[in-house]
DNA sequence: GACACTTATCACCATGCGGTGACATTGCAA
DNA sequence: TTGCAATGTCACCGCATGGTGATAAGTGTC
């Protein structure tokens, strides 16, 4: 009898090289690492696993690519956030760290990165990491240019820990709407966080 | 022929009911929640895993249990933190955001507890999640006493930031050894931390 | 038209998981 | 002693996973 042709897809190896790509990162945004594998994946980009093994050599492979796509991406939306000049280190950090506050916050899959990075530090996310320190660690280098933080300060030690917060606080906020008990939905929660945020920068780099 | 003595079991229920809860705490401290399983905890309490089912109803039982042990363990930990009055209301922060942070440095399972809230917020670690929130708030409760925050700052998002930040650093140190480059290993590695975040909240709440 | 090559699919394996029913052993009580 | 409940162990099921070899269906070339 007459089999029913099996083979419908499209035959264009970058074309699904491609969807592949894509249903990892979709994979990996919406339900994380917990659910990261050849199954789930090939699931969603609609073909056989096999294939991940052919294009990406496995998931090791596949993760690589997600970590390149990662960090171009994130070249592209740090550029218009490259304000030329502020006029003091102190306005250049808060101008940072509510800039970071705004990517971290669009971007579900930066989130599940540093989320799983502290709960599963496997080889996986490892790679993920290198990819995105590489590129935010150049953005900062560049946007700081010559200014230099106010004698008396630490100011890698005082910035990790701003950056450490925005961090905490946008994935939280994602996976449960708040944090310790503030609030963190709507637009007006995150207008008032902000605003904290400001005021503890400039509080200690002066305003 | 004589079979040999298979059942070397202690034969005592609430012993091996306290092996069990043991073993649960110490899978997930040591490895978290990704290899929380009947299988995983069994194998460490050296028992059958039919007696998880039997002893406490399952994993979500035996979370529960983990939970009640965590809010009392908690408590004990808390208790002596408890200065009895702080003069101003930024020294009281201060304390308690450093208390905070030598606490969860210590406490490997709030640790892991923190990480997954944020990676996968299954209902088991919501369990777990609930019954340290209920022992924290009422510990800030009662330490905070009749003091007001200065006018003018909102200081419940000005604490959510920095008890955020505390978090997300204790927690990458464990995992990682450091924070966006920030090593956080050595005694003096804490130390200069601790100052940047002494000096912070003094930059806010006032000296 | 016949051939080789690429692309895609399927069937299968071993492993580990959560979960359950049946069975052996012990100790207490009537 | 006999019976019974409590404690502990084992064998098994269904399912999902990561991974691999064999096979079918299209595509370009001579």
């Amino acid at each position: 009898m007459a089999k029913a042709p099996p083979p419908l897809r499209s035959r264009d190896r970058d074309a699904t090289a491609r969807s592949i790509l894509a249903a990892a990162k979709e994979v990996l945004a919406e339900e994380g690492f917990g659910n990261f594998g050849v199954n789930s994946i090939a699931r969603r980009a609609g073909c056989d696993k096999q294939l991940i093994y052919r294009y990406y050599g496995g998931l090791d492979g596949l993760a690589e690519a997600i970590g390149a796509d990662l960090a171009a991406e994130l070249a592209e939306e740090l550029k218009p956030l490259s304000t030329p000049a502020q006029t003091t280190y102190g306005a250049l950090m808060k101008h940072l760290a509510l800039s970071l506050l705004d990517l971290l916050r669009r971007n579900r899959l930066m989130q599940q990165i540093n989320a799983w990075e502290a709960a599963a530090p496997s080889p996986l996310v490892t790679k993920l990491i290198a990819a995105r320190a590489k590129r935010m660690g150049q953005w900062m280098f560049e946007i700081r240019g010559a200014l230099k933080p106010p004698a008396g300060i630490d100011a890698p030690a005082v910035n990790a820990i701003v950056i450490a917060a925005v961090q905490q606080l946008v994935v939280s906020a994602s996976a449960n709407g708040e944090f310790s008990g503030l609030p963190l939905r709507t637009d007006a929660d995150w207008r008032r966080l902000k605003d904290a945020v400001s005021a503890l920068v400039e509080g200690i780099y002066g305003a």
